[in-house]
DNA sequence: TTAAAAATACTCCCTACGGAGTATTGTAAT
DNA sequence: ATTACAATACTCCGTAGGGAGTATTTTTAA
């Protein structure tokens, strides 16, 4: 089965404990892999890859102190060579894409079994990217790795849009800012054009799905 | 530790393997417990359950066919003796509630590490209804096991509510529904008094959080 | 320091939404 | 058969939302 002597390093970032033992348990029993870390905050892992040499890195895209999509870029911008493969609950599209576009080598949804994750890893070894089966199907024959376009937001923006997603009225934002109601209509306004809508409900819905919210 | 000599029997109902084989690394060793069966569809479950005896569930709130709150309900109803722990990575209230009122005997995030789960364990089989540290803190002082009010939706309720939550205005589901704008707006205004709201955002807001979408 | 971007605030106009109430028809369950 | 609820559809009214455009001040970056 395995093409090397040594082990690959695998270090997996989760804040689930039960998500970083269940990858344990996948690749205890297996020749080719060793695990040679694991952290729940994206600090630690920080910290341990200042010093440490790995080749694959098994990485959450949510995190209590960061960004699996932002340490992917790094990881990536350092050493291109490392095998970082997403893993997540979330099957949506815009950030499996950022995910990719960010170097990632592919990404794994957490419903995948063992035999999935074995196969994407030796996959994603072999040079491919890969994609667990379900992610495969949101896809379908889409223009991965082209960037979504994200709008991007100013301060002041990103904070009306807060409040409107908790389901203030105009009035209520403007008070609550000490602005007139007419600017806060102006910043919603704005909002709705970057997102290319005319519905707060769909503003709101793709905010999320962005990861602004 | 253990003041039993049976093991008790276990049984794990989590649609994602990697949970599945992290709780099975954190109970393996302990002498107290057993895994009896793992299922990831509630189906599967349901049919083992149907004519074998266990201890203790661990129980997913989200599964791709049911759902863990009446799953809950239905054991506690002919089984009572079971402990019941739901699982889940959501930490909204009124689901632990709904949990907690359908009988559960306790709660535990996915974040939740091996010493947690196991304390937990041992915990719910001494008669304590055990949450989560992080579950705890989200509740302080507040009245657990009184009924948060969920309002009760009609077939055609449920159907707008949905579409709403797509952004869809009146209109294009009055068309999509073959039936007057007028009478979607009667059901839209009946959803808004149901959810005690007169915000659209928050409506569906709440509808999430009650696992209504 | 000067140009660009952000935040502020307004106009006018029209439509969609939200509150309150009434009424008819259909469809369950008792 | 009859009571209850669901689904349908309407009226009237006022406000909030949304489209398009203009304009001033403040902040930030080149």
């Amino acid at each position: 089965m395995s093409d090397n002597i040594k082990k690959r390093k695998v270090v997996i970032v989760d804040d689930h404990p039960l998500v970083i033992e269940g990858f344990k348990n996948v690749l205890k029993d297996h020749l080719d892999f060793q695990i040679v870390g694991q952290f729940r905050k994206a600090e630690d892992f920080q910290n341990f890859m200042a010093t440490e040499v790995v080749d694959i890195i098994l990485l959450d895209i949510t995190l209590p102190d960061g960004n699996g999509i932002h340490i992917c870029r790094e990881v990536k911008q350092a050493n291109p060579e490392i095998i970082v493969l997403g893993i997540s609950n979330l099957s949506e599209r815009s950030i499996v894409k950022q995910m990719l576009q960010n170097g990632a080598n592919g990404y794994l949804l957490k419903t995948a079994d063992s035999n999935d994750i074995l196969y994407c890893l030796q996959a994603a070894i072999d040079g491919e990217i890969v994609l667990s089966q379900e992610i495969r199907e949101l896809f379908d024959m889409a223009d991965l790795r082209k960037p979504e376009d994200i709008p991007e937001l100013t301060k002041r923006e990103k904070q009306i849009l807060q409040l409107l997603a908790e389901g203030k009225k105009s009035l209520e934002i403007a008070e609550s800012l000490f602005i007139s109601p007419l600017t806060v209509k102006t910043h919603r306004a704005t909002l709705l054009q970057k997102f290319q809508t005319g519905s707060l409900v769909i503003l709101i819905n793709k905010a999320k799905e962005y990861g602004l919210l």
